[in-house]
DNA sequence: ACCTGAACACCGTTCAAGT
DNA sequence: ACCTGAACACCGTTCAAGT
């Protein structure tokens, strides 16, 4: 209404305008709206002026997921590798939260940028600086993997009854009759599901609680890695693999 | 050169035939090239020809699915839920090493198919058959997430120097420039490389072998499972999880 | 130096028509 | 019943021009 002081006919561009920009509206539409000609409409541009200041739309990318992994949190040094992962790690969810499209992003990614190799390297820096050896630094980097991003392995969720709305996976009380045709079809799904659903005194009364899923994997994780370091892993232990 | 007996004019169009070329064309030239008109093309027929065998490229993509999750092998019954997990995420892992799209189709899924739905039910007969309560067999099926489809949890692979052509991911030997660079940013990534580079009468000899971290992160999981259960594990202990 | 316009070679999908 | 043609509303990106 009133006349604005910045923005006179129009402000100029750089790569963190672009960037934030993108940013956000992918926050806002999710990264398969995302196009190159929507971005330069909302930053009132014609499309080819973007191509200035990325490359292409890789590079785009590349620098979105820079802008994210520079927001997880490097909590203060000495707090042990244990904890100094988790939070780490546990940043990094908060993170992916807030931006649904990190994710994707982040596993298209082939080139890893120097934000994406400093953060590796924080954590890397855990182990080593608690003992651990490369070799198995290595190997406990590989079975963190994704979820050092964040990324909670679903591709589960909920039994069946997807969301047919955009996005609020809500926890899908199942109707009677979808419960029956579940029974007679998938019987293990089935009694999983009941106890998750039923269930009002327990820890999984929450129906099912995302965060509590995403700690008790990453804490399954972390007791192992414990323990390994615990008992001295060496290479040599990998020859009597159980099984 | 010779007359060919089948496909006369054309071969008449079907949803398995659909699917099949889908598939197979997925595997040659990768998902995202994949179009509903170059798969047209591929089976000589017009692009909206495609549209009376599936609905929409949704549609195919969960055809898609449906057919790498019924080439995953479920071993005999009674083999305990130990090994009878493990097999089936190793056969996992060979469907996605054969299908290398089937990681990005499957994460995209909304809708759980009946072949991805029998599959999971088929996990979790297994551990409910050995005695896990249904609450434990919920949060061991979460904690396994993405690795029951063979997803190796990377998004790490080698330290940087990514492959520049399409597809292999050589050991990728890197130049002593380019290491001296790595040491100089990246100091514990250089630690960790220098070993899974150098060392040459180990495990890790072999560079960094997928198939071996793929298997030392599985069975670290399986461990802490086996652990959580012959201790008895009920929801009352998430309450005390360490910090 | 930065932005624009017009064009190219693609997409998925609808709709009315052909056989 | 099944396939086709033409069209619509999109893509990412190039290239030659404008200011």
């Amino acid at each position: 209404m009133a006349d604005r002081l910045e923005a006179p006919p129009r402000a100029r561009l750089s790569r963190d305008r672009v960037l934030t920009a993108a940013v956000s509206l992918a926050d806002e539409i999710g990264l398969d709206a995302l196009s190159m000609r929507r971005l330069a409409d909302e930053l009132d541009v014609v499309p080819m002026a973007l191509y200035k200041h990325v490359a292409d739309k890789e590079d785009l990318l590349d620098g979105m997921v820079e802008v994210l992994v520079r927001e997880i949190e490097l909590p203060p040094a000495g707090l042990g590798w244990r904890t100094g992962v988790r939070r780490r790690v546990l940043s990094a969810r908060r993170e992916l939260l807030r931006h649904p499209w990190g994710r994707q992003a982040i596993e298209s990614r082939k080139r890893k940028t120097p934000a994406v190799l400093e953060y590796m390297d924080s954590l890397i820096g855990l182990f080593l600086a608690d003992g651990f050896s490369a070799d198995l630094t290595h190997h406990v980097m590989h079975a963190i993997g994704g979820r050092m991003w964040g990324f909670t392995q679903e591709v589960f969720e909920e039994p069946p009854a997807a969301s047919t709305s955009g996005r609020p996976a809500m926890p899908t009380p199942i109707s009677a009759a979808e419960f029956e045709q579940l029974t007679q079809h998938f019987p293990n799904i089935a009694t999983m599901a009941a106890v998750a659903q039923h269930d009002d005194g327990t820890v999984v009364a929450r129906g099912c609680d995302d965060q509590f899923e995403f700690e008790f994997a990453l804490d399954l994780m972390l007791d192992g890695i414990e323990r390994l370091h615990r008992n001295g892993w060496t290479p040599a232990d990998a020859e009597l693999t159980p099984r």
